[in-house]
RNA sequence: GGGAGCAUAGCUCAGCUGGGAGAGCAUCUGCCUUACAAGCAGAGGGUCACAGGUUCGAGCCCUGUUGUUCCCACCA
């Protein structure tokens, strides 16, 4: 690569041909090597309708600052790619685009529907795959997998049968939440609430034995025409008189019982509550204890059954295939075919008519809604396939708290007990095409149901042909639940699954924990016996500038892919990771990115300064052996900062760690190091040989450090200066090294950084410009770091000579006192006595505020007794500092006269 | 109703196991000091929401209050 660098780094000429480069090396393969330490991460895998969003953008950003430290430190680094086939959200899609030609699923059928599905993922399956090398995500592309593959299919097969034979997964009529417009059963967790503005219609049902008429209210008036009880609390000494008794349903006039039930609440509106099993979860376990009888009295689809709906059910009893537990159905007459809505508009009015509403109450509640398409959802009973949540919610729970796998943060184990505990079982099957087609067949001819991992073609217990299998498929999380397992190989005990299982970290947002995180534990435990992954590392919710989560409705989202085309990916992850902690949400702006994007351009301009001076020079990739006292200064330090990163990325403290990158290259190597460096390169020979070794040797320390944060200007820069190796992504990480400790240097560093930063301080104070040099004196006990550091004090301080002793006698001086030294400039005509003089008490008093506080510490018996010893030494060692400082400053006072 | 987070400089946020508060952006001053004006040097700005408590010592730990955001559950 050339060596002549633009003045300005520009991402879109790196970035990639990088990654390209990186491509070529191979270098994102993992090779199983079983002699090394695997570090696995499997990529929640995003959905094939999807785009790149910052929510995405954030979680690739962590994993792949984790994945390339790992793969750094020597680890046999897996970070497994895919895409999830997003049943649902991806069907609906699908349908909306056929509908834009007018056409609709029957149409074509489900053999035509899934030809367009597949079509569907051909093209769109690999658009954000491309968004994710943008992004310049070390995955491994060779272990690509689609939740919908073959392997993850026969892994989903082997799931679902195990679970049936040990009755771990059953089929019946349960209450589940209906969504009628995507015509589906959905999951508890697929669920949203809204508030919505609705009604408490309160009604009047008459009691049959007493004729009078009992008060209780509603939101979903709709559903009355499935009343087959009213309920009230045993307890309740209102209608003691009722037990036993019966109301007259309105409308349908039909006979329904009171009931006794602890559901109805004495302290809640009248105390009775109407009974609707079919169509209310409460209901529906009232009903069930009273075995009340279940009146379906809603379509699928969103409309009041009729006749013909009726007349299926009537044929199913008549057949004897009906089951116990099946719904009956109401020809709901002049309701029939209405919608749900248009259907509480007329059973209202009718109620109106008959004088059985008292009266309505305006109510806000929660409603809930399809979390993929909003509509509202309607609670049914049908006919389902589970998942018995509680035996496999128990070992899930125990392997949590005995640590085996840990949330980071903490608090979001509390989170994921909380839905563990109160979860209920998990409805899997859907009614829709796009997915895992369930693997359990029923015989026409005897009735069986048989459950199998191989497609079969005549019923095993009669052998009848005459068998079709399930239309229906499954919740796409219950392939994402067998995520980290299946795309390893499970249920063969491939190598791959031997070696990288379980994996290692976890990443992702807070939001789907119940939907996915706690699905893969209880899933792993139970077929694998292990859990999936040793740490969740959980992140926050991107939002836009103001806080607002982004949305496509309110149009507030950022592209990434434009940050990237703007700034640089680099960039962008930069302003990801920086201040990113665990768990919290974080805003995102341009001004950030703008900052990330600068930073990035003092790096490439130190790179720029350095590749200047070595020109065509042979730079050794190690450390010269006669080194300076600021290369041991800044040696020491860049030491001291690969730990430091090295302890907080083992934390997953990723925003600290970047942080601390981000102060030592702007302030520690920019901005003092390479300025002391170019006292040594002006002069030349072999101090000028020297320097260049060392800042080659730092920069390359820099780089290493910084490249899994941003890995394309890091190579980039990394493959211009002299360096040793293919490529920084796969050099060896940093490491902590003693005898790169340098103590002393360190602290004379410091007293000469102190030095130079007041005399700068005291300048700019006294608006003397950097032209006007001056000669300084400096009185010292540390004569001899002084005098090494007045040099560099002529550099960095806009001094023209320095002169060290133990004591001076000046005139008319400007008078800086530090920690360690008094230094004067001699500057005639801009010296006001007086004022030098107020200045110089002013600080005094400063200092001695400072002393008095230490000393009233030191001197509470308590403190001494109580707190550390290195605390209290520490202590001290301020006081006797103070103490010189304030002896100095009286000294340069009385000179002042 | 249950649970959790947040409240620190004008703005956005760090602050790891308790030892007298930091960054970025913004503001002000002076600099084109041959890597970088997307820069350099300096400055101002904070009773760390409030009230108690524990402690020799609290931004950090405990209790309560207020404001705010979110999750879960329920609403006949």
């Amino acid at each position: 690569m050339a060596k002549e660098l633009a003045k300005q780094y520009d991402p879109k000429n790196v970035e990639d041909r990088i990654y390209d480069f990186w491509l070529k090396g191979n270098y994102f393969h993992a090779k199983n090597e079983p002699d090394k330490k695997p570090y696995t991460i499997v990529i929640p895998p995003p959905n094939i309708t999807g785009q790149l969003h910052m929510g995405h953008a954030l979680d690739n950003t962590l994993q792949d600052i984790l994945i390339r430290w790992r793969r750094m430190q020597g680890y046999d680094a897996l970070w497994l790619p895919g895409t999830d086939h997003a049943s649902i959200a991806t069907e609906a899609k699908i349908v909306e685009a056929m509908a834009k030609e007018g056409i609709t699923k029957d149409d074509i059928g489900r053999e035509g529907f899934l030809v367009r599905a597949w079509d569907w993922k051909e093209k769109y399956g690999g658009r954000i795959i491309e968004q994710l090398k943008k992004m310049g995500s070390s995955c491994d592309w060779e272990r690509e997998r689609f939740t919908l593959d073959e392997g993850c299919s026969r892994a989903v097969r082997e799931v679902f049968v195990r679970l049936y034979e040990k009755d771990l997964i059953y089929r019946g009529n349960r209450m589940v939440n209906w969504c009628p417009h995507c015509i589906t059963s959905i999951s508890d967790a697929e669920v949203d609430y809204e508030e919505q503005e609705g009604n408490f219609w309160h009604l009047l049902y008459t009691v049959k034995e007493t004729g009078e008429q009992l008060e209780l209210a509603t939101t979903r008036p709709e559903t009355m025409l499935g009343d087959t009880a009213v309920a009230i609390n045993a307890e309740d000494e209102r209608y003691a008189h009722l037990h036993g008794c019966h109301v007259i349903l309105p409308l349908l006039n039909k006979e329904i019982p009171i009931v006794c039930d602890e559901h109805a609440d004495m302290t809640k509106g009248t105390g009775v509550v109407k009974i609707t099993p079919a169509h209310d979860p409460n209901d529906f376990e009232v009903g069930k204890r009273h075995n009340l009888p279940m009146v379906r009295t809603f379509t699928y689809d969103g409309y009041m059954t009729g006749a013909a709906d009726k007349a299926v059910y009537d044929e199913l009893v008549a057949s004897g295939k009906a089951a116990a537990d099946e719904p009956e159905v109401l020809d709901c007459g002049k309701y029939a075919g209405m919608s749900t809505l248009e259907a509480r508009k007329a059973i209202l009015a009718d109620l109106e008519a008959g004088g059985y509403i008292k009266y309505i109450e305006p109510l806000k509640h929660e409603v809930g809604t399809c979390y993929r398409c909003s509509t509202n959802i309607e609670p049914m009973v049908s006919k389902q396939w589970f998942v018995r949540m509680e035996p496999l919610a128990k070992p899930a729970i125990e392997a949590v708290e005995k640590g085996e796998t840990v949330f980071v943060p903490d608090r979001f184990t509390k989170n994921y007990m909380n839905w563990m505990r109160g979860t209920r079982d998990w409805c899997i099957s859907r009614q829709l095409w796009w997915g895992h087609r369930i693997p359990a067949w029923y015989c026409a001819d005897c009735g069986a149901a048989t459950v199998s991992k191989t497609d079969i073609d005549c019923c095993p217990k009669c052998s009848s042909k005459n068998i079709e299998q399930d239309p229906d498929t499954l919740d796409t999380w219950f392939s994402s639940a067998l995520w980290p397992f299946s795309t390893l190989g499970w249920p063969d005990e491939t190598p791959d699954l031997k070696h990288y299982y379980p994996t290692s970290t976890l990443v992702t947002g807070y939001d789907i924990i119940g939907f996915w995180v706690s699905r893969m534990i209880f899933s792993a435990l139970e077929y694998t016996g292990q859990v999936p992954f040793d740490t969740v590392l959980i992140h926050g919710l991107v939002r836009d500038a103001q806080g607002r989560k982004m949305s496509k409705s309110l149009g507030n989202g950022i592209d990434p892919l434009e940050v990237i085309d703007e700034y640089g990916a680099d960039a962008l992850r930069l302003t990801l990771a920086t201040g990113n902690s665990p768990g919290n949400d974080m805003r995102f702006s341009d001004d950030k990115v703008m900052a990330s994007r600068n930073f990035a351009n003092k790096l490439w301009n130190a790179s720029r300064f350095i590749l200047m001076n070595i020109g065509d020079d042979e730079i050794p990739c190690e450390l010269p052996v006669n080194l300076a006292l600021e290369d041991k200064w800044v040696i020491s330090l860049v030491n001291k900062l690969a730990k430091d990163v090295t302890d907080n990325l083992e934390k997953f403290e990723l925003g600290i760690a970047i942080a601390k990158l981000y102060d030592f290259i702007w302030d520690i190597f920019c901005d003092w190091y390479i300025e002391l460096a170019k006292i040594r390169l002006q002069k030349g020979g072999d101090e000028a040989q020297t320097a260049k070794q060392v800042l080659v040797w730092v920069m390359d320390k820099i780089l290493k450090l910084l490249h899994p944060f941003m890995p394309f200007i890091t190579e980039e820069i990394w493959q211009t200066i002299p360096h040793d190796g293919e490529s920084i992504m796969i050099s060896a990480w940093p490491e902590y090294d003693d005898s790169l400790s340098f103590a002393s240097e360190e602290a004379e560093m410091e007293r000469i950084m102190t030095a130079v930063r007041a005399i700068r301080n005291r300048r700019a104070e006294m608006n003397v410009p950097p032209s006007k040099k001056a000669k300084v004196y400096i009185a010292t006990a540390y004569k001899s770091t002084f005098e090494q550091g007045g040099i560099f004090m002529q550099k960095l301080a806009s001094t023209s000579e320095v002169e060290v002793a133990d004591e001076f006698e000046l005139d008319g001086a400007v008078n800086i006192v530090t920690q360690d030294a008094k230094i004067y400039i001699p500057m005639g005509e801009l010296v006001d006595f007086e004022a030098e003089k107020a200045r110089l008490n002013k600080e005094l008093a400063a200092v001695q505020k400072d002393l008095d506080f230490v000393n009233n510490k030191l001197s509470n018996e308590n403190f001494v007794a109580k707190a550390p010893a290195n605390v209290v030494a520490a202590q001290r060692e301020q006081a006797a500092k103070y103490t010189e400082k304030i002896a100095m400053l009286k000294e340069s006072i009385a000179k002042l006269g």
